[in-house]
DNA sequence: ATAAATGTTAAGAA
DNA sequence: CTTCTTAACATTTA
């Protein structure tokens, strides 16, 4: 799951702040953490972190790979890890990462960083990928410490749009690409967001899992690239190296 | 039906 | 002290 993806799951958590949990369930750890009769009080999310917070804590929810959440239709045949009861309905986390955090989120996260905030700075992005001269595109794309919330989704489909392959190195743009690059993964992010709120994103797909280049029609290179050997999907005739 | 994939972390090796 | 490799986790889709 991708950042885009987590601010639509703080929207859809919105109808429970301020409520109080009445039960919860879930495996023996989460629920050492204590949740009975605590008010919800914020759902925010930070990359791909979904933070809930509560009165003297803060858990973090991270969906991985393969994490999901339901609100009020509860997966049949399958065990949420953790299981909020409210009043007036109940949400449910399946196959995710749940950390209990009792600093201030505050002091934990740098909301600069997170491509979904209203405080990101392009600034510091761009500074922070030309401090990597010799790394690929790709890989400097993915690193959450840089452009927080970028998934693989987000890096192919970036990639193509601006035209650049992959396997570019930093330093191997012009400081105008670099600029177009870092502007686009905010641009693409927010697209991302309304037409995953729609429900229609991978209609949009142009590259990502994609046979055939949408604009020369050729095949579709797939390959894993990078230090972090994620898959790329891209077209050596429109991004060039 | 087998495999690959919207991802991260921890542990051990080099 | 890095940096790299591997495994583990867990689910849907092609």
């Amino acid at each position: 799951m991708e950042g885009p993806s987590l601010k639509i799951a703080c929207e859809e958590l919105r109808p429970f702040l301020k409520k109080r949990i009445v039960a919860v369930r879930g495996t023996p750890k989460v629920l050492s953490i204590g949740f009975r009769g605590k008010v919800f009080r914020s759902a925010r999310s930070w990359g791909k972190h979904l933070l809930l917070t509560f009165d003297d804590f803060t858990i973090r929810i991270h969906f991985l790979m393969f994490g999901s959440y339901r609100i009020d239709d509860p997966r049949p045949n399958r065990i949420p890890k953790l299981e909020l009861r409210f009043s007036k309905g109940t949400v449910y986390f399946y196959s995710c990462a749940i950390k209990c955090l009792e600093e201030p989120v505050s002091k934990i996260y740098d909301v600069e960083k997170d491509l979904m905030s209203s405080h990101w700075n392009a600034r510091k992005a761009l500074s922070a990928l030309r401090d990597q001269p010799d790394a690929e595109v790709a890989d400097v794309l993915m690193d959450q410490e840089i452009f927080a919330g970028l998934g693989n989704i987000i890096k192919n489909e970036v990639l193509f749009r601006r035209g650049f392959h992959p396997q570019s190195r930093v330093k191997e743009l012009t400081s105008a690409q670099q600029r177009a690059l870092v502007k686009d993964a905010h641009v693409y992010s927010w697209i991302f967001y309304e037409w995953k709120k729609k429900n229609e994103l991978k209609r949009h797909w142009q590259i990502f899992r994609k046979r055939k280049c949408p604009v020369c029609g050729s095949g579709v290179k797939k390959r894993k690239t990078g230090k972090l050997d994620r898959v790329s999907h891209y077209c050596l005739g429109c991004q060039s190296k």
